[in-house]
DNA sequence: TATGTCATGTAACTGGTTACATGATTGC
DNA sequence: GCAATCATGTAACCAGTTACATGACATA
């Protein structure tokens, strides 16, 4: 069955459905609690994806108990297309890295500018790796049976940032000296 | 000097016409040439890029000897500019990883195709891998001041590459087995 | 003289973000 | 009663892609 081109927001919003039941606000929540640190939807992006998913008949609306709003939830028919889209080709993102932008330009810039550069990647990979220890905490306790797949991307993250800090530090030590003053970069040996 | 709110679109142009004046079309080709393992521009950006760019005096246009069109090349504003440009902060780009948000909700898939999802991205990372030491035999020709920064970018790509290799191995190895046979995958004993 | 490549641009569309408007419910 | 939060949406805008229109030059 072939899907027609869609936009992955409906992969999300069905995906998230797929765990529990919840409302639009909640769902915004939950992309970013729970797919954050891979994923990102704006509200911009939730609400007309959910009306469509509505018209088409993948989710159902019920009036919410005591709160104001309603709660969403998939259905069958809603269960089956969340197949189909994740059966479907994971289409590479036209690449866009800013700090490799940065560095093959390094030149123009000077190395203690790349330095610092690196430095900032550096310690934001370290920071990515504490919250992925966070989310492995959480996971430890849940037991259903999406955990497996849920660890892989944790995994995913952890290896990555773990890859990056250490090149960081690599490429950093690599880079040449710095002559230049006005980076007020220290010199390498002492002045009398 | 902070620099206004911009794409990053100026930031890449003016860094290829850094290292040599030329037309917007081979601009084009270079940036798909050199920078095209971490960067993209499409021709419905570079062009306008250029317009407002020489608009501003960074680039001036110089009439090209044999050929229709013209050249362009960078002026001295205009490599402060690009200074100025790349020194600007990394904005890190919204997450959007098609391959995590479809392990995430794994279950619904099933381990067989998310196995194919896995050996898919191995592949890649394999092919990547390849064309990573294509530029290094390219870059081990050439002797400018840019190169060891050049080199930075190809071992980025190449660090990451590995890693995400290796996850996918694991990544696979650890999924639980699969014993839903719509998906086709063999059973792991043999049938009498 | 036909074909391919170099070359320059524009217009329409798409996907996505941001900011705003609005109101209900809960807890203090 | 007031503030915070839950909740649902829309409108305007922006970045970026795609497809198209146009033409010069080289060469077979």
């Amino acid at each position: 069955v072939p899907v027609a081109r869609t936009s992955q927001t409906e992969t999300a919003v069905l995906g998230a459905l797929s765990i529990e039941p919840m409302s639009g606000y909640a769902l915004r929540a939950a992309i970013v609690e729970a797919l954050g640190h891979f994923w990102h939807e704006s509200f911009g992006q939730i609400y007309p994806a959910l009306a469509r998913a509505e018209a088409a008949g993948h989710v159902r609306r019920r009036a919410g108990g005591r709160t104001s709003g309603s709660v969403f939830e998939l259905t069958e028919p809603g269960r089956s297309r969340l197949r189909d889209l994740l059966a479907e080709p994971v289409e590479a993102a036209p690449a866009r890295n800013g700090l490799l932008l940065r560095l093959f330009f390094g030149d123009v810039l000077g190395p203690g500018a790349c330095r610092e550069l690196l430095a900032d990647a550096e310690q934001r990979a370290g920071e990515a790796l504490e919250t992925y220890a966070a989310i492995r905490r959480e996971l430890a306790d849940e037991d259903d049976p999406g955990r497996p797949y849920r660890l892989l991307t944790v995994s995913y993250g952890e290896a990555m940032a773990r890859t990056l800090r250490q090149w960081a530090q690599d490429a950093a030590a690599a880079l040449p000296e710095d002559a230049d003053p006005t980076t007020g970069w220290p010199p390498p040996t002492a002045q009398p």
